[in-house]
DNA sequence: CGGAGCGGAGAACGCTGGTTCTCCGGGTGT
DNA sequence: ACACCCGGAGAACCAGCGTTCTCCGCTCCG
């Protein structure tokens, strides 16, 4: 087994583990017996247990925000594109293991210790927000929007995570429809 | 020093402590220090960290809740009383030491290895949605605003948690009033 | 004044988990 | 064939922490 496979099988066992049970809640012996990659490997692909974590944030937004632009982009119409990131939300809520976004649960978690953690909280959030702004923007909606559309997206998350339910894609779906429709009632009166 | 006093001592050194720096980075060693209650006392009191935990929470679910009323309660108009719930989280969020909502927080840490943890979590949001479903009904609002505008508020805990900035509470109630004013024109037309 | 019980301080215990070390087998170059 | 290196398995080490225990002084009652 070559390095970057090793690498790869760590950090899906990483991955699987931590969202599934929390950062803290996972040892490296159970990463280890999860992914089949020694301990030894594992030290020496990751020096210590907070790269593992870092590097499992870092990748997970990637491919996070990956789906995301693939799903969004399946829309044409730049007003129809804002609303099919609910629809992303929704699909990726039902998946079966969906506990909340990671990032809020890593924050939650570890942010008040790890600066590192809470730097790559941020970062995945301003990311998603950036990639709203440009959906925003290219559908001719008012800047403010982004917040708003961001606050309902953030909001769908938890409340799917806490109540382990996907019925809050829709809920902010909905709402998000009609902010749209608010904003061009009031561009042209 | 009396048992009830013994108590709140160590329920308010736990509050503090659990939600500044979470839960399992918090040892009981560190809280009997902080309340200056005694190991044994507090062994007595709260016969495993589990449940102190769970007390933490329940006494803090209490309070924020009623901190919530009383705020809304401030204003009379109906209408007025659902913005003001947004008014009250930009209060909350500009407190210092202000790190998100505690039970989004436990529910990410511990949610999926403590049952309780996350029943506890549950229980909070759904009294949380229960609260705003009066002030709907009171306003006369449709029943979907119910959760359009949980959506906004959770949206603004979590966003206004990982950023550390109280704005998200201020765009909440901006995307709030839109919806009300949508409500409104639906209505009538 | 003496003993008994209560409570505090902190040590002790046992377990868990991050990190390192030891031992060993198997492949490789000469 | 033989020395050598690489990597795996798992033990070992050490610190942190939940929980319990020991010792001691204080107070309260006879």
């Amino acid at each position: 087994m070559d390095g970057t496979a090793a690498r790869r099988q760590a950090l899906d066992a990483a991955e699987r583990l931590f969202y599934e049970r929390g950062i803290r809640a996972v040892g490296m012996d159970e990463i280890r017996t999860a992914s089949g990659v020694s301990l030894k490997r594992l030290y020496q692909l990751f020096p210590a247990k907070d790269q593992l974590v870092q590097a499992y944030l870092e990748r997970r937004d990637v491919a996070w925000r990956r789906r995301l632009a693939d799903r969004v982009e399946r829309a044409s119409d730049p007003g129809e594109r804002v609303l099919t990131v609910f629809d992303f939300l929704g699909e990726w809520f039902r998946e079966p293991g969906f506990r909340g976004c990671a990032w809020i649960n890593a924050h939650g978690e570890l942010g008040a210790t790890s600066p590192a953690v809470a730097a790559l909280a941020t970062a995945h959030k301003t990311a998603f927000r950036a990639y709203l702004a440009g959906l925003v923007a290219a559908a001719g909606l008012p800047d403010a929007a982004t917040d708003h559309l961001l606050l309902l997206a953030e909001g769908a998350m938890v409340t799917a995570g806490v109540f382990g339910c996907a019925r809050p894609a829709a809920q902010a779906r909905e709402a998000a429809a009609l902010l749209l429709a608010a904003y061009a009632g009031a561009r042209t009166p």
